[in-house]
DNA sequence: GGCCAGGTCAAAG
DNA sequence: CTTTGACATGGC
């Protein structure tokens, strides 16, 4: 895996045009870990109004949320979508971190970076996007996020062709320094770009601020 | 009304 | 190994 020097192009490029991003919204490592289980193929406002209902309910700590009924959590989660599924993956995740440190689970966090990653993936409903997610938003590690709208933008500029969640993990974070602030603000930038200029299905806007990065329009596959 | 959203897992083919 | 289906609410 040889690093792709213009990865740290694009991540000037949309920093100038967008500005920080200040990811992720929340304000605790819980919110965000909970934020990362509740936004799964799931737009963030929706998922705002779950959190808001947590909180309302001061329900949004590591004991309380771990306490409830699965049937009164996802009630509470309903404007997330796929409350059922996700109260039981939220719980699974608690129940996994409970389980190996007690109270104090942010100790995941201390963890060597991979044997950290492979112990929240352990969680069932706990994919490379959420687990990446937790570790790079709440806990502050450099592991770098990869979803829809990274293999849209890249691959509709031809890069990373091929590779699958894990081997474009590999290229960005053998192409960029280990810096948490970088990752976290590319990652977010990319899901702003994403939002506003990478539809799916759609051919890539004329307005697009990374129109010619990589040296020309886009391909002609709109993935 | 149809499509989409900051995925994941299990079951088919 | 690749494709498909299930899971569900709310905005545009």
């Amino acid at each position: 895996m040889s690093p792709e020097p213009r990865l740290l192009q694009l991540h000037d490029r949309l920093l100038a045009a967008f500005g920080p991003q200040h990811w992720w919204p929340g304000e605790t490592p819980f919110e965000v870990l909970v934020g990362a289980v509740l936004t799964q193929n799931t737009n963030w406002g929706n998922v705002e109004r779950a959190i808001a209902n947590l909180k309302a309910r001061g329900v949004l700590d590591f004991a309380a949320l771990r306490g409830l009924e699965l049937a009164e959590l996802a009630e509470l989660i309903r404007p997330a979508g796929y409350y059922n599924l996700k109260a039981t993956r939220l719980r699974n995740l608690l129940d996994l971190l409970h389980h190996h440190h007690g109270e104090t689970w942010e100790e995941v966090f201390r963890l060597p970076l991979e044997t950290a990653r492979e112990r929240l993936l352990a969680a069932r409903g706990v994919g490379p996007e959420t687990a990446d997610s937790i570790l790079l938003y709440a806990g502050g590690r450099p592991s770098f996020v990869i979803d829809a709208y990274t293999f849209r933008v890249l691959h509709r500029h031809g890069l990373g062709l091929g590779l699958d969640y894990h081997g474009l993990r590999r290229l960005f974070m053998a192409s960029l320094p280990p810096k948490v602030s970088l990752y976290n603000e590319f990652h977010a930038l990319l899901v702003r770009l994403g939002k506003d200029y990478c539809k799916k299905g759609r051919p890539a806007c004329v307005s697009c601020p990374v129109r010619d990065w990589a040296g020309g329009p886009a391909v002609a596959e709109f993935v």
